[in-house]
DNA sequence: TCTGGGGTCCTAGGACCC
DNA sequence: TCTGGGGTCCTAGGACCC
């Protein structure tokens, strides 16, 4: 093995957090570590369990029921995305002190194009990884698991292969043995029904696929695939992408609550749903041309409809008419639904929203100048503290299988690099480290 | 994993046009 | 009138990710 990778065509790194949300609560929590603890409260299923959660058999998605009995003395708390936000915030910030090619791909996982810097950093690339791994822990008191490879493929293959706290590096030389090792589904793009269709031509491992022939693959497989396989040969063809998220393509919100068949009660939780959406397309300075709405039966049968609008909004009165209409279409007196869905999506930019044609030109600037009003309000006194008459039985009925009622209302969400009295938070915790 | 919530990308097929 | 070829755009749905 050759670590400086000088003949490597791309040197990446994959860093992912180690039971992020769960060690996030023990660097927050002194009095947690070494301790099995649960996140995950406010759905009742583990969003994450600490490695001495996990030592004791708990995965996610375990019935938080379950856990008790397994281990009753377990620590289970609410998730706090929004704390978890920072921590991620942070160990980016420490990603570039070393590199500005930075991919922020989930909240506890990135990638870094180190290529070419071990000269000018004056370290080798197992240096620079370690660094970012070692200042992660010491400044934020969590562990994270690294990857590096010549492709992102494999250097996030690396960071899977032994957690946590671990360095893996997959040179092109090493790969075979770690892709002879790895069954195909596990690889990143492969889920289980292309997972199922390679059995069928007997691929079983990551190697069996990446030993096909590129013609096979082309003919037989699609475009991601085949992009796959090229990185599986160590050949880098996806980018570490720096652009940071500030848009969507959409937007949706679903919630799940005690199955009921009455419909007032499923469509004000549909219109709530409709609220939150356009909360947050607002937020983003967005407005949406189309709106699918899909109702999922307690059998877990969904129905959905959709419609284009005649001039793109983000106010939930606009869209009340069409959306009465969606929801006769596929509501069926007599059935038990569990959860209601809303999906905005061609979206476009507020600013560049026009008047429907035979639109009153005031009414436009009036739903504009309602809306600035309630999002005020709700700045100040919280969410929803104005919303439709419609959606009130679903503000009074607390949500199925969710301990939230007992939580405070977080005060508001955060804009991006807008400051809070949290953001004071994690410093403290340098002090509690030690 | 008997099932939460929020996203993106890709492909096939139809409509429509020249 | 019949036939051929090719392009673009849109939609629906599948599949995957965290």
């Amino acid at each position: 093995m050759n670590p400086e990778g000088t003949h490597w065509k791309r040197v990446i790194i994959h860093l992912d957090g180690d039971a992020f949300f769960a060690s996030c609560e023990q660097a927050m929590h002194p009095e947690y570590r070494g301790k099995p603890v649960i996140t995950g409260k406010e759905r009742g299923i583990v969003a994450a369990a600490s490695y001495e959660a996990k030592a004791l058999g708990i995965q996610r998605g375990v019935a938080l029921w379950d856990v008790k009995k397994i281990c009753p003395e377990a620590i289970i708390v609410p998730s706090d995305y929004e704390t978890y936000s920072l921590f991620s915030e942070r160990m980016f910030a420490i990603m570039r002190r070393y590199t500005s090619t930075i991919e922020e791909y989930g909240i506890d996982e990135g990638f870094a194009d180190i290529t070419g810097l071990a000269r000018p950093l004056g370290l080798s690339y197992i240096q620079i990884a370690q660094a970012m791994q070692t200042a992660i822990h010491r400044e934020l008191g969590i562990t994270v698991s690294v990857g590096m490879g010549p492709s992102k493929v494999l250097a996030k293959l690396g960071s899977k292969h032994k957690k946590p706290n671990s360095l893996t590096v997959i040179s092109p030389g090493e790969r075979i043995g770690y892709l002879a090792a790895t069954p195909v589904g596990k690889l990143w793009g492969v889920g289980p029904r292309t997972a199922a269709y390679c059995h069928t031509l007997h691929i079983e491992t990551a190697l069996d696929f990446a030993s096909q022939p590129l013609a096979l693959v082309t003919r037989r497989f699609t475009k991601p695939l085949v992009e796959l396989w090229h990185e599986l040969q160590g050949e880098s063809v996806l980018p570490v992408v720096t652009a940071i998220k500030n848009t969507y393509a959409s937007i949706s919100k679903t919630k799940t609550f005690t199955a009921s068949r009455c419909r007032e009660l499923v469509y004000a939780q549909l219109l709530k749903n409709v609220e939150n959406a356009c909360i947050k397309t607002r937020r983003y300075d967005l407005a949406s041309k189309k709106i699918i709405i899909f109702l999922k039966q307690n059998d877990f049968r969904t129905s959905a409809a959709e419609a284009s609008l005649t001039r793109a909004t983000a106010y939930p009165q606009d869209l009340a008419r069409v959306l009465h209409d969606l929801f006769d279409r596929i509501f069926i007196p007599g059935t038990d639904y569990r959860a209601t869905g809303i999906v905005l999506t061609d979206m476009v930019l507020s600013a560049d929203v026009q008047r429907a044609l035979f639109e009153p030109p005031v009414t436009l600037e009036r739903l504009h100048n309602v809306y600035e009003a309630v999002d005020e309000l709700a700045e100040k006194y919280g969410k929803h503290t104005v919303h439709l008459a419609g959606s009130e039985m679903a503000h009074r009925e607390p949500a199925h299988n969710s301990q939230r009622s007992e939580l405070p209302e977080r005060k508001r969400t955060r804009l991006r690099g807008e400051t809070t009295r949290k953001h004071l938070a994690i410093p403290l915790l340098l002090h509690e480290l030690r």
